[in-house]
DNA sequence: AACGTTAACGGGAACGTTTGCATTAAAGTG
DNA sequence: CACTTTAATGCAAACGTTCCCGTTAACGTT
């Protein structure tokens, strides 16, 4: 019964002594097709389990239903979350997703992008590395007419649909926040200068200090990586340089996690000493005690918004689409650690 | 000069004025070939940018470079963390993964296995769904002649190649370590009853307690699922019923996060008061206060050792591989908790 | 009766590679 | 010199679809 291989149209063919060119047409509804043929086609079509070769179809229309998907690291919380964002939304639109990391690595990220153009994926998802500077990688993508939609980590030089945060303004809320509540010497945990995200958090949260008033201190400012040890050892120096701030704004999540360590080893209480916001709204955050305030970077969205684009513009290639940026709403927990 | 479309051999061949065999064989290295020849077919095509269409080669050998991979949930540290090992073994070996996640959905695992499996995948990594009882999807890849292997969830009545850890020895570690340091009146918080990982380290919690002569009592022993919520309920009935025990076994590190915040809320001390032991070494585990002791599962090195027994299958396609079964370490990770 | 229309279908090229089987010319053999 | 061998290349089919063009027969229309 189970020959082990696909059948194909040129079995049903066979099968019914009709053209391939015939089976084609009523598999997919033509018009010139009778009815009864239509039917006797895809009964026999179901007799043995034919399903289309998805590769033969790509060959012949140069499109796949294969979406790209390139992060800096599939294991991060936040872009985990981003990928299950797009499989989810992919998934009940008949395409399925290639995933790659670039590992923060901009040579990796080239490879990468250009590994999914060869394999003529229908369009490409990605949030760029820290370390990518230039974007002529992705220039040469919409060159070739492939849709690409950035999310969260955008490629600035590149003329393509973005989906994003207002980082500054939510930096400028949580540094607000933690104004209002009190505090005055709050130092910021920052990230690697030349992320823009990091760029534009940092503006936030010197805009929310001038509008208080306050003066943007330089040595309250540190610069790190993303990771929990680099909020680590931003805290471990202040404290060794002993300068005790009321509040720390961290870049992101993993960030505010290593000062949280840090402040907790140094006997210092969390708020009551120092405040804790972070970034993102990573699961962690609400799981230490006290559970961090940190803004809410809505990961699954930012995939489902970033794969809608990507497909409507597979659909409408006509380039009627405007190159435009989406920016989702990111609101502020509050938490026991403010 | 860039005119946006990819050369085929065709262009290298008419630029040539040779055929296209000769190029393709030229290109493949072939010893027909005479040097010259080759070194002219590579030069232009370096000049044209030339890469092989893989659908096209796809299409001819009934072979891809893609290697599907299906996840209960890509969210999931542990399957994230696995997806990621598998990645970067992937890639250093010229492949690519198509990531599909069965949402703990038997039907939509079905779904995703034959798409991949339409889609021509040169080989297939499964973790199962919770709600998958029937192998018979994975069997039609059998008789496809498709590699499959799976990690951590396996099929058991399917024969393929398995990544496992022991999830009965390393329960019972567990567990023997908690009655080594005193514990008597151990919970076990397990999960869905169908799931043999489930079954196993129930079974391991058991063997322990035997060992140790303490009597097995079921009002301790609950089942629920794999989430925080489910652990936290289930310390929850405990304390409502007021049964306090001294410890808890989590079936896994959700699971034991849920009963750590409901143990907290309780005002009762861990783990003075209650020990608690969880399982896979969630990153989580690690930022709780006090640190949760946890059985390391070695997510990464699951996915790497997967992908590299799937590739080994893949190029020896002859079968000479016996269907086996990887059993790496776990090893317990003691921390505050306990 | 001669012609046009239409419904329904088939032929065959094309997508880009690979590969078995020629073919050709040069070289070697007796 | 007639022959086999060998090196290097070309031809054409094949992979499974799709789709532009026919083609055919049955039916109107004048």
């Amino acid at each position: 019964m189970n020959n082990s291989k696909s059948a194909t149209i040129i079995d049903i063919a066979k099968k019914l002594n009709i053209s391939t060119s015939t089976v084609s047409r009523a598999l997919n509804d033509h018009p010139d097709i009778k009815q009864e043929t239509k039917d006797q086609v895809k009964k026999i079509a179901k007799k043995l389990h034919y399903t289309p070769n998805p590769i033969a179809q790509s060959l012949k229309s140069k499109k796949s239903n294969i979406i790209g998907v390139i992060v800096p690291e599939i294991e991060h919380d936040f872009f985990s979350s981003a990928i299950s964002g797009i499989e989810e939304v992919a998934y009940h639109s008949g395409y399925v997703i290639l995933v790659c990391q670039s590992n923060e690595s901009y040579e990796r990220e080239v490879v990468n992008t250009n590994a999914l153009m060869h394999q003529r994926v229908a369009g490409l998802i990605v949030s760029i590395s820290q370390t990518t500077k230039n974007g002529d990688h992705f220039k040469e993508l919409i060159s070739r007419n492939i849709p690409l939609v950035f999310f969260d980590r955008v490629c600035s030089d590149v003329p393509a649909y973005k989906v994003i945060i207002d980082d500054e303004k939510s930096a400028f809320n949580a540094v607000e926040y933690l104004i209002k509540t009190g505090r005055k010497k709050i130092a910021h945990f920052s990230g690697p200068k030349e992320l823009k995200i990091c760029e534009q958090r940092l503006n936030g949260y010197k805009l929310a200090l001038k509008k208080a008033n306050i003066p943007v201190e330089n040595n309250l400012i540190r610069y790190g990586g993303m990771y929990e040890s680099d909020g680590y050892h931003s805290m471990d120096a202040l404290i060794n340089e002993n300068i005790i701030p009321d509040s720390v704004f961290a870049v992101n999540d993993p960030v505010a996690i290593g000062a949280f360590q840090r402040i907790n080893e140094a006997k210092l209480r969390i708020p009551e000493d120092i405040a804790i916001v972070g970034f993102s709204n990573n699961k962690i955050t609400s799981l230490v005690n006290p559970p961090i305030t940190t803004v809410n970077q809505p990961s699954f969205e930012m995939g489902k918004k970033a794969v809608e684009i990507l497909i409507e513009m597979i659909n409408n290639r006509q380039g009627n689409y405007q190159k435009k940026t989406v920016v989702l709403e990111a609101e502020l927990i509050i938490r026991g650690s403010t």
